[in-house]
DNA sequence: TCAAAAGTGTTAGATTTACACCCATGA
DNA sequence: TCATGGGTGTAAATCTAACACTTTTGA
């Protein structure tokens, strides 16, 4: 087994973009860096590759490990491998970006980690490359939003069409309009209308919907 | 310089899918892996990144020794990371695409590194996991020719326009309407037609046309 | 003279955008 | 009763897709 023994190693690390939808604002979890170099520094939280796991299951661990959360949405956004983008040692580093419904993380735990939900366009200077991660990480998921069934990650199973237009309007910036938004809905059988009301957001109460992966999966047609 | 001693380090590994154009098709450059494990498989070109240069850089040195060729479009495909896709040992790997020009690239060259330009619908089982980071590229690719101009980088500077939509053909794999396509073409100021003629593909003689990258970034609206 | 590729517009259909009012309810 | 968010349709404008013939020239 010493096939590529002249040839360096080097520490490889995952760090997760962590989105959630929130007071209709996309938000990140982001805490202080609690290690050095870098101690105290707003970060993305991250871990090691160990030498017995896949890049994946090392963002999927630490992804549990930060919200408790298993099978959560994840997506690779890229590596990341500037010498000096570590200021301790050379790291390298693979971007992962996951979608949470804010509702299901435990207060305690994310207290308990020392991490916040910081509205995207409110972000501070971030420890190393984090910053320039979390925009390739936005970037791709705006891509994504539009033919991919992903905003329903974000949301709980039951919502309104109001909170799923938000999501859709927080996570590309901009507003759209309400009737047009809504017809495109209603072309996607897999989005479907439940019998429940929600009566939380408004006086007349308002439809509840569920995202259905069955009918989806027979017509994959996500189109916003 | 201690600061992550306890993790352990893995290698980390580039390998290039350099995609050409030729006889109308969309070609992939693999070899014969010609060192242990896996001497003889199919398999695309790759390099160990050094301890002292960036992934990019080593992505770029890997190109280079290659093909000879400077400044090539590149761009990450993503880190590919499953414990066993080595059958060596765990190495990490990220892949990256580039697009060149096949005429300028030294047959001399090629052939004494024991590379061919392979059809991508007619590649073979490649070794580990090579046959996933060209599909993943492929679609990458795909997606960004349509809007970003990209498409130049796999002609001569002096192209007709029968010669981009072949290109435009190859990458997505079906014809598209030669009237339509040109229209868009004329859309697009910094698609400059030239003067020059080229005799080589009809007895008529084709305009040349170029791609004026100061004009682009003027105006960046390419759309095909 | 003819085969082969270059070049060129129009129209129907589909998609996208803009836009305003009534409804139901709890406070 | 009124303020708040829920819910609904139409028409104009834009974009997309389909389609066929003439030109030039070297062999």
């Amino acid at each position: 087994m010493n096939y590529y023994s002249e040839h360096s190693k080097v520490w490889v690390s995952v760090d997760v973009i962590i989105f959630g939808f929130d007071e209709n604002k996309l938000k990140v979890l982001i805490g202080r860096r609690q290690m050095d170099p870098g101690r105290g520094e707003w970060s993305l939280y991250g871990g090691f590759v160990g030498a017995d796991e896949s890049i994946d299951d090392a963002a999927a661990r630490t992804l549990k490990s930060l919200t408790g959360l298993n099978h959560l949405y994840m997506r690779q956004v890229g590596a990341f491998g500037s010498v000096d983008r570590d200021p301790g040692e050379r790291v390298i580093s693979i971007a992962y970006y996951s979608l949470i419904n804010v509702k299901d993380y435990d207060e305690r735990l994310r207290r308990d980690h020392g991490v916040e939900w910081i509205e995207i366009d409110n972000l501070p200077k971030l420890y190393s490359d984090h910053n320039k991660m979390i925009e390739q990480a936005l970037s791709i998921m705006r891509q994504k939003i539009k033919t991919q069934p992903i905003s329903f990650q974000l949301l709980p199973s039951l919502f309104t069409l109001t909170q799923l237009q938000r999501v859709y309007e927080a996570v590309n910036g901009e507003e759209v309009d309400k009737r047009n938004f809504r017809k495109r809905i209603k072309e996607m059988d897999f989005i479907e209308k439940t019998e429940l009301i929600d009566k939380k957001s408004s006086k007349r109460g308002a439809a509840l919907y569920r995202f259905n992966r069955k009918i989806y999966n027979e017509d994959p047609n996500f189109k916003l």
